[in-house]
DNA sequence: ATCGTTCATCGTAGATATACGATAAAAGCC
DNA sequence: GGCTTTTATCGTATATCTACGATGAACGAT
């Protein structure tokens, strides 16, 4: 964009925003699928489980890492990502928060 | 992105990621808040809600619809917007479904 | 017919996102 | 020490997003 506007917004509206911007792709969806199925949660598995590179999905970690919803510990060669099943439980809620707001609005036209 | 690969993902979650990425900019998620709050819907509310630009609004409301979270009839002059609770519920229970499928993950490492 | 109001769309600039090959880094094994 | 395996990161190309001013289109009012 230009210039960001998001200090012009709330927080929560942006905090929101952030976890449902990693979500709103197939593969990152389909990655916490794949993490949830299996309790090893070795990147080579998330590899081989999709359709894409090697670096891809690597990359499609870290943003679900950044926005918090997994956690991930490099531990030499291998390294382990797994859900934040809190960080799952606020998203959740977040969104929650926003239907309940939304859901008794008056039709209109 | 080089060629985008989402046809080789599951339909599903194809579409929970459209919505998705509908809702990840707190500008949307303000709009749709707005849309909510009043029963009148007309953009120019809405620009005033926010703070941006009125093509920008345009632009936002533009996406919504277009992810079909919010019905939009051009009448004139005026334009009328409102959510569609139908696919907002539907949208709500995709992520529902989503969250019921990962949160009985194992803890893993 | 000419304004004025309201909104969509165009054009555009800069920022992000998506995808991949190539390469680097970390640890274990020989 | 070299070699392999596993994963992150770099570099890069293309695509999409975000934002805005300017313009156009539709209608009511004058």
């Amino acid at each position: 964009m230009a210039v960001s506007k998001k200090d012009a917004f709330a927080a929560d509206e942006v905090a929101l925003a952030a976890w449902a911007k990693a979500v709103a792709h197939p593969a990152r969806i389909a990655i916490l699928k794949v993490l949830a199925a299996r309790n090893t949660c070795l990147c080579g598995e998330v590899v081989e489980a999709l359709p894409l590179a090697q670096a891809t999905v690597s990359q499609h970690l870290k943003a679900l890492k950044a926005a918090g919803l997994v956690v991930g510990e490099i531990d030499g060669p291998r390294s382990c990502y797994c859900l934040d099943q809190e960080a799952l439980q606020r998203f959740r809620q977040a969104f929650e928060d926003l239907f309940g707001a939304i859901n008794e609005a008056a039709a209109c036209c």
